[in-house]
RNA sequence: GCCGAAGUGGCGGAAUUGGCAGACGCGCACGACUCAAAAUCGUGUGGGCUCACGCUCAUGAGAGUUCGAUUCUCUCCUUCGGCACCA
């Protein structure tokens, strides 16, 4: 392509400029600030998509805008350096995962900073660094201690191809999120974290958050809170098993309890069942299935009674029998549930196939049951009836009053489940734990830390960690005894790292603490943060759950002055660390597909920077649409950006001629007026867009100004595309600064003026508010409700004044000939709407 | 199945306290410049009817509320995303 203006030189000019300046960074007491936060990136081995700079522009946009405002601002970046495709590209190759990461994290770093972003590269963290993980692992000694992270044997999910114990977030339709293989089930010794101990705040203060209804959902969902109640069964052989349900009401047709095979009661009452054999063998085949087959809806359900074992339903002393059935899950609820088969899906479907007796208990409103039966079970709530005294009642009522009558209690019970941090890997931060046959578990003293990855390890999975190979690592001295002990061997889940990183960047280089709580106080809350939304169930919710921690913990402060004044008053932000938060959307290949090597679509960032310049990338990526929308690429179109920073090029730089300093000009030139107040319309739109992060209208706004700018017969004053290119300067900050400093060459040889410094160090312009409005407005006349004919009137005219020109119009007359006006609305400045 | 988001020209999209649908950009067509091409500049560009002034249809489908609906309500269809035997 012809170039006008060559953008390699003058991007790699200013971003050397930039990187000796102060212009980035973030001044820890520097009066009313912004934190303006991205999710850090995984550094891969495949550099960066085009994704990232779509969130990262966004961000940039949002930062310099914030400093132009006079906003102290913190905009940082970092790497979120452990994790498997290392460890994994590790036992292919044999390079160690500290290499590849080191390398990957340079390119990453190099591809970033050629698209010119403000970060404050003095607080850069790095997750791999000792000097990082060492407060990831102070922070799981403090959660310790506390008695939130803890240890458990547990069924955990096991991925057999990575050797690795995952997270339920990282298991999608029973298969391993990373290679895709079948996870299975397996009882380990694993590390949690108590997550389940916010699960109630966790909830509902997501409410008050400033985050997109599907985020909010997703979260909401996935911590899934239910109200109801515990009720207890009574066992012939005189252990009780104890339920969860959301329908008390539905007692009196429980008609039938069912038991999780892996349930702990089953042990005991399977010795007394006449069935022992058939039970074993069914307990056996559940084992056998892996998760995938477990969950499998399509499948139809299979359980095995305890034949000769009954249980009595509370409500009408009734015996009723007790199955074991594996669509009852462990971990949910007591592992145990009545089974009501006329008011549920699964429990219908079940007793159908068994032959189990079904009771309706709740009336529907259409009769449709007859002598023979339902055929299909009645989900909703309504009038209960065969249930004794309780007849007649409605659903609300029955529930408490059945609970309390059979001696039941509330519960709430939350889906979310606590957090498996355990992983059987290498490349990730210790676990700071030792043990002794003889004094137990203890933690590692913090002076001690870090507890630092061995560097000479095999990375062959076997099912245990690498570290537990390691002799140098693995056997140590009890603290307390002297006697031999071991490490921990397993490492922390990646997400732990990620889930406190935001308080690093605060205080990134403190040798004696994680961060400064003064300075934590001074940044955070995080004003802005842009992510994918990928990470709206794992990092997202571990991030609010520590931060909530650490301040119970006393490490932060609850109570802070907000800078923004619309939430000053909202005490409940406090507790909270992303206010507002933004998913951008993915960019499609432009055949709509996603990006994938498999099908060699992927755009190279590198590649459209050398090309069009790291201005257009930017530029294009925002003009695309709305951020959060999913867009596909289009090589085509990014021309248009191109096309718009050359306009704006050969005005500023180039047509010299075309624009003179203010005082040289005239004043009362009409059309310098419209210029003018189109600036200061265009100032009023790019401002109110970039707050609201819309920036394809921001960008459209200021492709009108140009448009007329270049049209315009006459001379453009300076002080006009002064205002201009500040406006612009978040988007493209190279072409910005560039001809900021023709201006410099054209000013007086003045060193201090405003010209000789950069165009970041300016103020943001404000708009003219009587600009803005225009003294004539268009009015748009329709004939009932059909546009018919616009007028052009002084602004604020009166209805009287309006009507009788209106109707003078011979285009308005021809419509209305002969016709009576029923109706004439007015609305004022906009539009007249005459009904005949 | 449940939850969430979205359906507007050839394409990306704009317009919502209900008020001129299609801003801006791409593409396309024609013209200028050129020996020619590229680039650049100018004009036009939703469909149908019309020489034209205009008329008319049109925001996934259908209804409703309203003087007026892309915007609000209801029903349905489609696409994308999340969760999913959670009792």
């Amino acid at each position: 392509m012809t170039t006008f203006y060559n953008h390699n030189e003058i991007e790699k000019k200013w971003q050397n400029k930039w990187a000796g300046s102060d212009l980035s960074s973030a001044k820890d007491n520097g009066g009313s600030k912004k934190y303006i936060l991205d999710m850090f990136p995984y550094p891969s081995g495949d550099g960066l998509h085009v994704g990232h700079p779509e969130s990262y522009t966004a961000t940039d946009i949002m930062a310099r805008y914030w400093r132009l405002k006079g906003f102290n601002v913190l905009h940082p970046m970092g790497w979120d350096a452990f994790g498997l495709p290392a460890e994994n590209f590790a036992i292919k190759s044999g390079v160690h995962p500290k290499i590849t990461t080191a390398k990957a994290i340079a390119n990453f770093r190099r591809q970033i900073q050629a698209l010119g972003f403000s970060y404050d590269w003095s607080r850069e963290v790095n997750t791999s660094s000792p000097d990082y993980y060492r407060w990831t692992q102070w922070l799981f000694l403090q959660l310790y201690k506390k008695g939130l992270a803890y240890k458990k044997k547990a069924p955990v999910n096991w991925c057999p191809s990575c050797q690795t114990v995952l997270a339920n977030e990282q298991v999608i339709d029973g298969k391993c999120e990373r290679c895709g293989s079948e996870v299975i089930q397996k009882d380990l010794e694993q590390w949690f974290f108590k997550v389940t101990a916010y699960a109630e705040e966790l909830l509902n203060k997501i409410e008050e958050l400033d985050w997109s209804d599907a985020l909010k959902a997703a979260q909401k969902n996935w911590i899934g809170k239910s109200e109801g109640a515990l009720i207890k069964f009574k066992v012939a052989d005189s252990s009780v098993i104890e339920v969860f349900t959301t329908r008390p009401d539905t007692l009196f047709g429980a008609t039938y309890l069912v038991l999780a095979p892996e349930h702990e009661l089953v042990k005991s009452l399977k010795l007394k069942a006449k069935n022992l054999k058939e039970i074993d063998s069914y307990i056996l085949k559940t084992q056998s299935k892996n998760r995938l087959e477990r969950t499998d809806l399509a499948k139809e359900k299979t359980g095995v009674e305890l034949k000769g074992i009954k249980a009595i339903n509370p409500a009408n002393n009734e015996e009723i029998p007790i199955w074991l059935a594996d669509y009852v899950l462990t971990d949910y609820g007591t592992g145990a549930i009545m089974a009501v088969p006329a008011h549920d899906a699964r429990d219908f479907e079940f007793a159908k196939k068994y032959k189990i007796p079904i009771v309706e208990v709740i009336a529907q409103q259409i009769k449709e049951s007859t002598n023979q039966g339902i055929n299909k079970a009645f989900l909703g709530e309504g009038v209960l009836i065969n249930s004794g005294k309780f007849n007649g009642l409605n659903s609300k009522e029955a529930k408490d009053k059945i609970t309390k009558f059979a001696r039941g209690q509330k519960h709430i019970q939350y889906k979310i489940r606590d957090w498996l941090i355990s992983r059987q890997r290498y490349w990730g931060a210790p676990i700071p734990i030792i043990y002794c046959q003889k004094c137990g578990i203890m933690s590692v003293p913090e002076k001690d830390l870090p507890v630092l990855l061995p560097e000479d390890v095999d990375f062959k999975p076997t099912g245990e960690s690498p570290l537990a190979r390691s002799k140098s690592f693995h056997n140590v001295k009890c603290l307390k005894c002297g006697g031999p002990a071991r490490r921990e061997s397993d490492t922390m889940d990646t997400f732990v790292c990620s889930s406190w990183y935001f308080l690093r960047y605060c205080d990134p280089h403190n040798a004696k603490e994680a961060f400064n709580k003064k300075k934590a106080e001074y940044w955070l809350p995080i004003d802005l943060y842009i992510g994918g939304m990928e990470h709206a169930v794992g990092h997202l919710i571990y991030s609010r759950f520590i931060y909530k921690a650490l301040i119970d913990m006393g490490y932060l402060l609850p109570a802070r002055r907000n800078s923004d004044p619309e939430l000053a008053e909202g005490e409940e932000w406090r507790r909270e660390p992303f206010i507002k938060m933004r998913n951008q959307g993915i960019i499609l290949a432009e055949d709509g597909r996603k990006m994938s090597k498999r099908w060699h679509n992927v755009i190279n960032p590198d590649e459209i920077v050398a090309e069009y310049g790291a201005d257009t990338m930017r530029l294009y990526e925002m003009f695309m649409g709305p951020l959060e929308e999913m867009k596909p690429w289009s090589s085509q179109s990014i021309i248009g950006v191109r096309r718009f920073l050359e306009k704006i090029y050969k005005f500023v730089a180039v047509g010299a001629q075309n624009f003179v300093p203010a005082q040289h000009v005239a004043p009362g030139i009409q059309q310098n007026r419209d210029i003018e107040k189109l600036l200061h319309k265009t100032i009023k739109k790019v401002t109110e867009d970039i707050e609201n992060i819309r920036f394809n209208t921001a960008i459209s706004a200021m492709m009108i100004f140009m448009n007329d700018v270049v049209g315009a017969q006459f001379i453009v004053p300076k002080t006009i595309m002064e205002k201009f290119l500040i406006i612009l300067s978040p988007f493209a900050p190279h072409l910005s600064e560039e001809l900021w400093s023709t201006f410099a060459l054209r000013a007086s040889a003045d060193k201090s003026s405003k010209y000789h410094q950069s165009i970041f160090k300016q103020r943001w312009p404000e708009y003219d508010k009587k600009l803005v409005i225009d003294q004539e407005v268009t009015i748009a006349v329709q004939i009932n409700g059909k546009l018919r004919e616009t007028i052009n009137v002084a602004r604020g005219i009166g209805e009287r004044d309006l009507r009788i020109k209106i109707e003078n119009l011979p285009n308005v007359q021809k419509y209305l000939a002969g016709q009576a006006i029923k109706k004439f609305i007015y609305i004022q400045d906009k539009l007249v709407n005459i009904v005949v």
